[in-house]
DNA sequence: GATAAAAATGTAAACGCTTACAAAATGTAA
DNA sequence: TTACATTTTGTAAGCGTTTACATTTTTATC
């Protein structure tokens, strides 16, 4: 069934119904109803494809994330999904994995399908890297760019931060000040967003007056066992450290691991806070101070922000929402 | 730049290049080259939306998820994703929420885009309520679909499922044998999956010649938080209960929060089995018992049984996969 | 009621590909 | 060499829309 039965049975021509179709204004109401009812009643949809050839969109937008298994990314994905449909477009999704080969190809593969734009979530862009970053370029200059929690100077690539530099600043001068003066900080990958947070953590120690050695920030895996395993390691090095401070809620639940097992009373002994404010917060025993960054506030205002440069609006290339500190029972601050 | 451009700058006729473009046999290898060169040297990419009014596929499969943020179906969904592109066909995400007519509205649009199968992974899809599934038949009679964890029976419809049933009703008995003769089932949908697990645990008891009244099973919200609540007020209401066999490993979760609150002790006093084997498991302190589904074979399994069917093979409409009893801190079984 | 302007509708040409069928080139056997 | 089968290539007709432009109908003005 294509529109030319429409055509027929509602007794106009195709350009008509394509009219009625697409809600051009130049249609008398009679024509547009009796079109819509064939329409109905005949259940027509029309192809996408022979749509997309003429109109060369399909309205979609492609999502790329690195791992949709990681709370926080699934999270944004969630929200943008809903985002998106809600403003009368689709996601492809992506989860490209960590490697860079990998994204590119992905890449490719979604400007292959001709998507209006494309969502980067967890991105792992260095502002440094410039050569790894090319292929985003490349992609911005076809398509808007979003990149959530990235960075990446271009016109055409719209970023939408949490101030991380700053929640991580404030959450360490707070641990600080309740006394935790030798505070660790572990982050699981050299994104654009942790290393915002580990400026913030390194300028609140030299803030404080207090040492910050190469050894009070560490790189470790993304997983709970093994970052226990490493903080052992670290303390059966001699490394003193009561407060850890993980970029990743993950990080921080390992943390805790760790504090059992060493028989630290928590938070007395031992102060833990986390980031993301993901369900591993509430999961975890006691429950995380955790740095809430509004995974929702944050995925809507990147369709929000999108939305308006589809719309060929004068939109900045940098958005920064608020995010607040979660106070449970791993860190009374 | 279209197919022509790469048909004369290579010297041969549109047809050609379109054969080359789509693997066919009656190509020679000279003519091959060349026009692979030319495509390369232009960066041509074939028109998707051409391509598709053609063939009229554009080799996409929809995936339908409740919610993306829950962890089991984001391991799902990631899984699924990985593998389809592993067999050169892309996603379309849905997050589709759990009610009825926003699933219907989903299902129609993924229809309308033409997918060429459709996944539904964590359906609440009952064999009872026929009506509410009518919809999914109907689309089952345009393309093939895939249930995860789902039933229905019909032709073009593919399950793959562990056995619910078997592993509460295992786990449930070892509880048992392992001294906790009040255990309390909780479980938060009333899915075909849900009801599986609910079935096995209810035929443990009685094969174990165990009462088996009303209030040993409990449905309740999927939230760490409101379990524990739920479980406070039914000792309360004085429920006597030795242990919990969560639907989910949330609602374990929250049952070792309840015990935490109450003061008794993991293991010994109270016992905890959850489900899923999901990063919650790890988090939570003690760390869950859980049965794990082998979500990524599931996942794995299902998408090599969508390209057996859509190769045209005659393929098992049941699929039903192993799961085991992970043993860790909440129940030494 | 005639005329001009505005609104509604129709015609036909894209859009960029696939593929049935026709034609040409090549290979094989006598 | 010829006759015929096989392989390779080309031609042209779709696929189902959109939309510029032409045409017809309606409305407004005098």
């Amino acid at each position: 069934m294509n529109i030319y039965d429409v055509s027929e049975k509602a007794g106009v021509s195709i350009a008509t119904v394509s009219r009625v179709i697409n809600g051009s204004a130049n249609v008398s109401s009679k024509t547009r109803e009796k079109v819509l009812a064939v329409m109905e009643e005949l259940g027509y949809t029309p192809n996408v494809f022979a749509r997309g050839l003429g109109l060369n969109t399909m309205n979609t937008i492609g999502i790329m994330c690195a791992d949709s298994s990681d709370p926080f990314l699934a999270n944004a994905v969630y929200y943008l999904e809903q985002n998106l449909r809600k403003n009368g477009y689709d996601s492809f999704l992506c989860c490209t994995g960590y490697e860079l080969s990998t994204k590119q190809n992905y890449l490719k593969l979604l400007l292959s399908k001709r998507v209006d734009a494309i969502i980067l979530v967890g991105s792992n862009f260095l502002e440094a890297a410039k050569k790894d970053n090319q292929y985003m370029i490349d992609a911005a200059n076809e398509v808007p760019v979003m990149l959530i929690n990235g960075y990446l100077a271009h016109p055409n690539i719209y970023c939408t931060l949490c101030d991380d530099y700053q929640a991580v600043y404030d959450g360490t001068i707070r641990l600080i000040e309740a006394g935790y003066r030798r505070p660790l900080f572990l982050y699981c990958s050299r994104s654009y967003s942790a290393l915002q947070k580990l400026s913030g953590f390194r300028d609140a120690l030299s803030a404080s007056g207090l040492p910050a050695p190469e050894e009070s920030v560490c790189l470790c895996a993304n997983d709970i066992a093994q970052t226990k395993e490493l903080l052992c390691s670290l303390k059966g090095r001699g490394l003193v450290f009561d407060a850890v401070f993980g970029a990743e809620d993950s990080l921080a639940v390992g943390a805790v691991k760790y504090a059992r097992e060493q028989g630290l009373r928590i938070p007395e002994e031992f102060a833990v806070v986390g980031y993301n404010n993901s369900m591993l917060a509430v999961c975890s025993e006691p429950e995380l101070t955790s740095i809430d960054n509004h995974v929702e506030t944050l995925s809507i205002t990147t369709v929000s922000t999108l939305m308006r440069v589809l719309g060929g609006n004068d939109v900045p290339n940098k958005t920064t929402i608020s995010n607040e500190l979660v106070v449970r029972g791993t860190a009374r601050l």
